[in-house]
RNA sequence: GCCGGGAUGGCGGAAUUGGCAGACGCACUAGGUUCAGGACCUAGCGCCCGCAAGGGUAUAGGGGUUCAAAUCCCCUUCCCGGCACCA
């Protein structure tokens, strides 16, 4: 009786597999680049990960019988800090570790029917991707978009390496195994010039339409454009000067001190040599060692340099103080002080006794620079402030602006939250940079021809000891310069991972070419993503900015047509279990290969596709396995019960007991369809459970019922392949649902003739009128007046109007 | 603080150009059937009153617009996510 589901899903995989139907098209005549984002291979998957993936494919498969030339690849980020980990606790080579676990996750996703094209499988540790990964560095270093600096970076002392601000979240690092507060480390490091794309990348989202506005916003969040002012402040008896950036101009009448940043270069020139030196050598000491999180939970202090500025709009001269509130990354690491408008400066100016000059008042009161007890930083009218007051703050902002730039004193500026991309990293297990450094020459790009420069494989030890362990490896770093042919040394760090990940969208499309990356015409044609699949917003200030940045740095330089990768973003909620992640190291993993043995991948996807809307969150539950099991069994019954009359063909002739039916099966093809546009897949596998009661409720075992079933094994197909195909085959179909063509409902019945007219007394529904065809008002208000519920209610009561929407509503008003 | 998203039965969730709130599933209750089952069938199932017919009430809370509000507007509370010493 119970069906076995292991055999039957491996004979419907087999079958497809052998007529090769995932197989791309090698020149789409109507392409759809379908992409779920790729994994990392961090053991065996888990339902939590396979929702992306289950969801993914419904879409998929939909296409592929709408008539689509679809492309639907998979991958595996395979770089990564777990695999080196691992190797120093259990001393198995990253890549044996890593290659593994590919394979284990690739035969568990090939149990859950997944469409994928595993011909274009790519795995980004393999010589023959990371080779591109390299070219693509080599790309962005001819563009001058790739550099090396000195700076002070953020370092995690548990991975032992340098990390990407993307990575720091709160001040801690950002994988959830490591969690170590961030310190800051001045080192000479790689970065990619993001910041250059700054305002590309945000115009960009203007016309990501299809991209959900919390990925966009986020987006523009992180970029955080601000439009403002530089103003230029001399330095008395030094031959400096400072730009400072401001959003308020208009408070420059108000400056009664500035601040720069402990990391600033100008303070050894400032204080060198003078009494103030030890005092503020000591302090920027201090600053140092202190990590980001500390630096923003200490009340605001600083320290005096004994030089002062010259504010150009009234030459006033204003103390210098170095504090540590300034972050040496933002502007030009040097603010000016405003304490009555602005909260830190107020701050800072109660605690060391400086002036607070009340520039700007509120529209319709006056403030008093000796009783604030706050600054005041809302926008108002210019006051003691020279020619300028009266003004209000827009147009003050204005003027004074325009002022500072006559006067060259500064002028109209934009700011950005948004710093360069450091990608070097001092860890083994990632690809190297490929750079060298030769006595001679310097610092020399590897030549394209020499690339991959490959990761050596005879290491054992991969212990973290601040550098790269690659350091270490004497046959990999010592080489000979490709320019001057001397001695010369490798770079020794590697690339942070989402390099790999910022272009492997392209690779698929040409994924064993090792000539390019990727041939343009395959980009043409395949370019840009379709329909881009996440797995949740925590990619949006990362990931999702940086393969836009690349995109557009590929197109920038001819290499693609595309400026944007992904027309359509869809983002996914997460799978949890008992209210937290599902995840291997919470250990509430309901790993992928136990559930499917027990169950079956239809029951899996099923239960994954019916649980919740695919963009929320979904708590795995036992209880949602019952019903997808439940929905099995019963389908199987349904077909196997009425094999004899089921029809692969509309009825001929509708009678009149079937037509309900009849109507509720197109119904349900329409809405089936317009769902899987949508990604409401839960709604979807409701219709198709009220069809299905529908069948097993039907009076009459005709035509119209036969017909129905037929249906219904269509319209299941993306959900639960294997079950369809395989009731396809019980009820003599041909092949695979997936070689059919999508159905389409017949419009003529996909509406109810029948119609229920609602009728409401003072908008509360009092009773229902049954109609059929064309009926006037006139004739519902007959109707509604002889009802007797209705007739109950009016008593004693006079109508004062009445509201009709065709066919749905007759509202009858009473006083 | 700023930005984004939410709040609907015992539970997951339906319903959005404003038009029958609670589709569908799960759980539960009663009856049947089978009793080896996490099997099957029928009926019921927001809450309150009622044997029932029926009536009242109900979409976080409060106010408003409207013949009609889960849906639109204003205020409040709470929850989730992001950003935050960004000058």
């Amino acid at each position: 009786m119970q069906p076995d589901h292991y055999k039957i899903e491996k004979k419907w995989q087999d079958y497809w597999a052998k007529k090769g139907l995932f197989r791309t098209a090698e020149h789409p005549k109507k392409k759809f680049y379908n992409l779920v984002m790729f994994a990392y291979p961090s053991g065996d998957i888990h339902m939590g990960h396979c929702k992306n993936y289950v969801i993914g494919d419904v879409y998929a498969r939909y296409l592929m019988r709408k008539g689509f030339d679809v492309l639907h690849p998979f991958g595996w980020d395979a770089f990564g800090l777990p695999a080196e980990n691992q190797a120093i606790k259990l001393g198995i080579h990253p890549e044996k570790w890593t290659l593994e676990n590919i394979n284990t996750s690739d035969e568990s996703l090939k149990l859950l029917g997944i469409t994928y094209d595993w011909d274009r499988e790519i795995i980004t540790c393999l010589p023959d991707y990371y080779k591109w990964t390299q070219w693509m560095f080599l790309l962005l270093y001819s563009r001058g978009l790739a550099y090396k600096k000195e700076a002070y970076v953020n370092w995690c002392p548990g991975c032992q390496t340098v990390l990407a601000n993307e990575q720091v979240i709160d001040g801690v690092c950002y994988r959830s195994n490591c969690k170590s507060v961030i310190e800051k480390r001045k080192l000479n490091q790689w970065f990619f010039k993001i910041t250059e794309y700054a305002d590309r990348l945000l115009e960009g989202l203007d016309r990501l339409d299809a991209w959900p506005d919390n990925v966009k916003a986020m987006q523009r969040n992180w970029i955080g454009k601000s439009h403002g002012c530089d103003i230029v402040f001399k330095v008395l008896g030094h031959d400096i000067s400072f730009r400072v950036f401001t959003t308020r101009p208009d408070t420059i009448y108000g400056v009664t001190f500035m601040s720069v940043a402990p990391e600033h270069p100008a303070i050894d020139e400032l204080v060198g040599g003078t009494a103030f030196e030890l005092e503020v050598k000591q302090y920027v000491h201090d600053a140092a060692k202190r990590t980001e999180r500390e630096r923003v939970e200490k009340t605001k202090d600083g320290v005096a340099t004994g030089c002062y500025a010259v504010n150009p709009v009234n030459n006033e001269k204003v103390p210098i103080f170095v504090a540590d509130y300034v972050l040496p990354e933002y502007g030009s690491g040097v603010v000016m002080g405003v304490p009555a408008h602005d909260a830190r400066d107020f701050q800072f100016a109660k605690k060391y006794d400086l002036p607070v000059r009340v520039v700007i008042n509120p529209p319709d009161s006056e403030l008093d620079a000796q009783t604030m007890e706050q600054a005041y930083e809302e926008p108002g009218v210019m006051v003691n402030s020279g020619e300028f007051s009266g003004l209000d703050t827009v147009a003050g902002a204005k003027a004074v602006a325009d002022f500072l730039a006559q006067k060259n004193a500064g002028g109209k500026s934009v700011n950005y939250r948004l710093k360069d991309w450091l990608i070097s990293r001092q860890r083994y297990w990632g690809a190297p940079i490929p750079i060298v450094y030769c006595e001679k020459c310097g610092m020399v790009p590897v030549p394209e021809n020499d690339l991959p420069v490959s990761l050596p494989k005879d290491i054992t030890d991969f212990v973290p000891k601040g550098r790269s362990p690659l350091a270490a490896v004497e046959s990999f770093m010592n080489t000979v310069c490709p320019s001057c042919g001397g001695k010369a040394e490798r770079d020794a760090d590697t690339m942070d991972t989402f390099v790999c990940s910022s272009w492997y969208f392209l690779r698929y499309l040409d994924p064993r070419n090792d000539k390019e990356f990727c041939a343009r015409e395959r980009a043409d044609w395949w370019l840009p993503i379709d329909q881009y699949i996440g797995g949740g917003s925590e990619h949006a200030t990362g990931h999702l900015i940086y393969f836009r940045f690349f995109t557009k740095v590929l197109h920038d330089a001819g290499y693609i047509t595309a400026d944007e990768p992904a027309v359509n973003l869809f983002n996914l909620g997460m799978v949890l279990k008992n209210g937290e992640v599902m995840s291997k190291s919470k250990g509430n993993a309901i790993p992928v290969r136990q559930f499917v043995n027990k169950h079956g991948a239809d029951v899996a996807r099923l239960t994954i596709l019916f649980a919740a809307p695919p963009e929320r969150e979904m708590e795995w539950s036992d209880e949602g396995v019952t019903g997808a099991e439940r929905f099995k069994q019963r389908m199987y019954r349904l077909v196997d019960e009425n094999t004899a009359v089921i029809r692969d063909k509309r009825p001929s002739r509708i009678p009149a007991e079937s037509e309900g039916l009849y109507i509720k099966i197109n119904q349900t093809m329409a809405k089936v369809t317009s769902d899987l546009e949508s990604f409401k897949y839960n709604t979807a596998i409701a219709a198709l459970w009220e069809l299905m009661n529908a069948l097993n409720g039907a009076s009459k075992r005709d035509e119209v019922f036969g017909y129905g079933i037929y249906v219904m094994i269509h319209l299941l197909s993306p959900f639960a392949p294997h079950m369809a195909d395989e009731l396809w085959s019980r009820i003599h179909g041909e092949g695979s649902l997936v070689e059919q063509p999508w159905l389409e409902a017949d419009d003529r019945y996909a509406e109810s003739k029948a119609k229920t007219i609602v009728i409401q007394i003072n908008g509360r529904v009092r009773s229902h009128v049954e109609v059929v065809g064309e009926i006037s008002e006139a004739d519902v208000k007959k109707k509604a007046l002889e009802d007797d519920r209705i007739l109950r209610h009016l008593e004693g009561r006079n109508i004062k109007k009445t509201i009709y929407v065709p066919d749905k509503i007759f509202n009858i008003v009473v006083a």
